[in-house]
DNA sequence: TAAGCCGCGTTTTTT
DNA sequence: ACGCGGCTTA
């Protein structure tokens, strides 16, 4: 084993060390993904452990594919048989095996988070509830939270503690939607995202021989990213290990930022207390970065206070300091950027890939994304709206998906009427209301629709049925391409995307002819045996555009922080580093989620082998007005020694001061000319600007908070407290402030400062 | 049922 | 800015 002779001492023990429960603590940049494939390299060969018998879980399709990619580097094409995946994907397919145990069909549909915010809408206007106070964000997030850990929606509805929390949310129905959520889920035979974690575990607890089966297959399983996993998944690696105790986990509790979806810090708790025989393994050499870097990474997470100890040194070069630019706008920035490459590209011999622009939100890739086109410098952009999320993808693979399973109630409403054929919403809601009331699948409606739908919708249902059925005859014996396409043409989708010669009409046709493509190249594989459209749409609803191969490879990479973590790159500029931007405004409430952000910066530094640059611009677009921005906290969080002003770019520009409409002369009567002219008559609003980052506005002060004081608000001004509910952890606050009336506001979110 | 107009909200990250 | 949903009208 030469490989081994690589390692350090704390690596090799991360390595050999495969018998009984592991934790490694691995400091960003400390070769964690080597400990994690030499690990299973050794098990493999060295303990002659079948690859069957491994699990390998990790976050990100990207991740295992890499990782996968590694080991077979190292052990060969007998990598292929180990179990590595995500934990949706892993656990999708192990449900799918089972599926009949916990009622559902093995071809359940896999409802993406689009698909579960729909139905959540269409739930809540059912039964008449205000669609402003049930949001489907909100509900979705209250459900899945629910999901995540393990309570099902009989408890949640029978526990007062869910209850009373609900109701000092004001929202005092959430219950019945879960529950209602949860029904029809069900009988469409779907499950959403937390569904597959969360049926795991109903799987596992109530089918005993079934967690056996696994327990015993899966000897050794290995957990990527441990700091990231919810209750949920962190109870079914436990109880997959509970036989033969050989479970190692890998993680970094500093690089935890996905608290927002559940991910909870007390799982690195819990499990020593599970295994109390653990072993510790701290990985605390970074061979990533630059001394420099390192430092001032480590100088901005030392802030944080819920931190495990953990020193992470390094013993590479000082290199150079952290460049700080300072524009105008954000198109400014994206220029400065742009030219920055092109130069360190002339002068320093690097390429395209050698760079990496990582921001906070997607949106903010659009100026990035122009200067780069402009500037001839080739670049990839990850995340974003998803191919699969485009109108058209969404429009085929809905009927893809209702010919598989014809209960599926999203994809049935997507596609009932599309292209046209005189259905209307009433129809609609009274085929799906009558499956739920006589307790009958959709499909079964739909095939004797004449018996609860007389009338002209009638015939046009027989006829999408007649369709539908003609399809499934495909699915069940063409293969996928083949299906598909004829699905394509004959439901009438590709003859109306044909029609529209405008350039977004070509592009969506060219859309679809890619998904075809993929799902030819997916028939072509030759490892691939079942060649039916069944197995190829299993999986389809966990993939992210991020998972598709990508032709060019040497391009500047443009993506979020969260996207970039487990990545490294030579030179990374962090930019958009303007106070509540990053930190993000939503997460500035308490402190916990500020660490979180800091948490996330740490990650977005910690990227950077060489040459890392701090970019920050002094006014930006969003929703189509210009705000004043300030520099971001966290830039001064820096210990300044590892900093320097880059003068390079000194701006010439204006700073600019209102919007100035630069095109022509809008249609008159058109949605631009209103908006134009709204805004212009629009109230003395004052400019939305993002307030001064101040103490004033932290939590901390709105403790003392009582009924009559006088207040500030950063965004609706000067108020009076008129009421205080201090119930449960939620003290909320009825505020009046003079130029908007009465607000009421979660004081754990709000940014009040008090005034009197 | 379809088309057209109007007003509102956007909250950040991913499986 | 932009898209979506709701509402009105043909």
């Amino acid at each position: 084993m030469d490989y081994l002779s690589s390692l350090n001492e704390p690596q090799y023990e991360g390595v050999v060390n495969t018998e009984g429960p592991t934790m490694i603590i691995a400091g960003a940049g400390s070769g964690k993904t080597r400990v994690l494939t030499y690990r299973i390299a050794y098990l493999m060969q060295e303990k002659g452990v079948d690859p069957f018998n491994i699990l390998s879980l990790t976050f990100t399709n990207k991740a295992a594919k890499e990782m996968r990619e590694r080991i077979e580097s190292v052990v060969g094409s007998n990598a292929r048989n180990l179990w590595m995946g995500t934990f949706h994907s892993v656990f999708a397919r192990i449900l799918r095996a089972e599926a009949g145990k916990l009622g559902y069909p093995s071809n359940f549909t896999i409802y993406d988070t689009d698909d579960s915010k729909s139905l959540i809408r269409n739930i809540v206007k059912e039964y008449g509830l205000d669609d402003k106070v049930y949001k489907p964000n909100t509900v979705l997030s209250r459900i899945s939270s629910a999901k995540n850990r393990l309570i099902s929606w009989q408890e949640y509805t029978t526990n007062p503690i869910y209850k009373a929390d609900d109701d000092t949310a004001m929202k005092p129905e959430m219950g019945m939607l879960y529950k209602a959520y949860s029904l029809r889920c069900k009988k469409a035979d779907a499950m959403d995202f937390d569904d597959l974690l969360f049926n795991t575990n109903v799987l596992f607890r109530d089918h005993l021989d079934v967690l056996n089966k696994y327990q015993h297959r899966f000897r050794y399983v290995l957990v990527d990213e441990f700091q990231d996993t919810n209750v949920s998944q962190y109870l079914i690696t436990k109880k997959l290990s509970a036989v033969n105790q050989n479970i190692a986990v890998v993680g970094d509790d500093a690089q935890s930022i996905y608290a927002f979806r559940g991910a909870d810090i007390e799982n690195i708790l819990n499990f020593e207390k599970d295994f109390p025989d653990l072993k510790v393994i701290k990985l605390e050499q970074n061979y990533r970065s630059t001394q420099n870097i390192v430092n001032a990474a480590n100088s901005v997470i030392g802030r944080n206070k819920g931190q495990l100890k953990k020193t992470v040194w390094t013993a590479n070069n000082d290199g150079n300091q952290i460049e700080l630019i300072k524009s105008v706008s954000d198109n400014e920035e994206g220029r400065f950027v742009a030219s920055e490459i092109f130069e360190q590209k002339a002068n320093r011999n690097y390429k395209n890939e050698d760079f990496a622009i990582l921001y906070r939100t997607n949106s903010q890739s659009r100026s990035i994304e122009e200067a780069l086109r402009k500037s001839g410098i080739a670049y990839r952009i990850y995340g974003g709206l998803s191919f699969y999320q485009r109108k058209e993808i969404k429009d085929l693979m809905g009927y893809l998906r209702f010919a598989i399973n014809s209960n599926d109630e999203q994809s049935f409403r997507r596609i009932i009427n599309l292209p046209k054929r005189g259905i209307g919403p009433t129809s609609v809601e009274k085929i799906v209301v009558a499956a739920f009331e006589h307790d009958i699948p959709l499909w079964e409606v739909l095939t004797n629709i004449n018996s609860f739908l007389p009338g002209r919708a009638a015939n046009a249902i027989n006829d999408f049925v007649t369709l539908i059925k003609s399809f499934k005859i495909y699915v069940e014996t063409k293969d996928a391409f083949e299906t598909a396409s004829h699905i394509a043409k004959n439901s009438g989708l590709l003859k109306e995307l044909y029609a529209d010669k405008t350039i977004e009409g070509l592009n969506r046709y060219e859309n679809v002819q890619e998904l075809l493509n993929a799902i030819k190249e997916f028939v072509d594989t030759p490892e691939v045996e079942d060649k039916s459209l069944n197995n190829f749409m299993q999986d389809i609803a966990l993939l992210t555009d991020n998972d598709k191969e990508n032709e060019e490879t040497d391009v500047v990479t443009l993506m979020t922080i969260h996207s970039a973590k487990g990545l490294e790159f030579k030179n990374v500029f962090i930019v958009g580093m303007e106070e509540d931007l990053f930190p993000s405004q939503m997460m500035m409430s308490s402190r916990a989620d500020l660490e979180e952000e800091r948490r996330l910066f740490y990650v977005a530094i910690t990227r950077a082998k060489e040459n890392l640059y701090f970019s920050y611009a002094l006014s930006r677009y969003r929703y189509g007005r210009l705000l004043n921005c300030e520099p971001s906290r966290f830039i001064e969080e820096v210990d300044p020694s590892y900093i320097r002003v880059n003068t390079k770019y000194g701006s010439r520009e204006q700073k600019p001061s209102s919007l100035s409409p630069s095109r022509n002369a809008p249609e008159v009567g058109s949605n631009y000319a209103r908006n134009l002219i709204a805004n212009r008559n629009a109230a003395p609003k004052k400019p939305m600007s993002y307030h001064k980052p101040s103490d004033n506005f932290t939590p901390s002060d709105i403790s003392n908070l009582k009924e009559g004081m006088k207040v500030e608000h950063p965004k609706f001004g000067f108020g009076k407290v008129h009421k205080m509910d201090v119930e449960g952890s939620n003290k909320k606050a009825k505020v009046i402030f003079e130029s908007f009336g009465e607000k009421t506001l979660l004081l754990s979110f709000a940014k009040l400062r008090i005034v009197e």
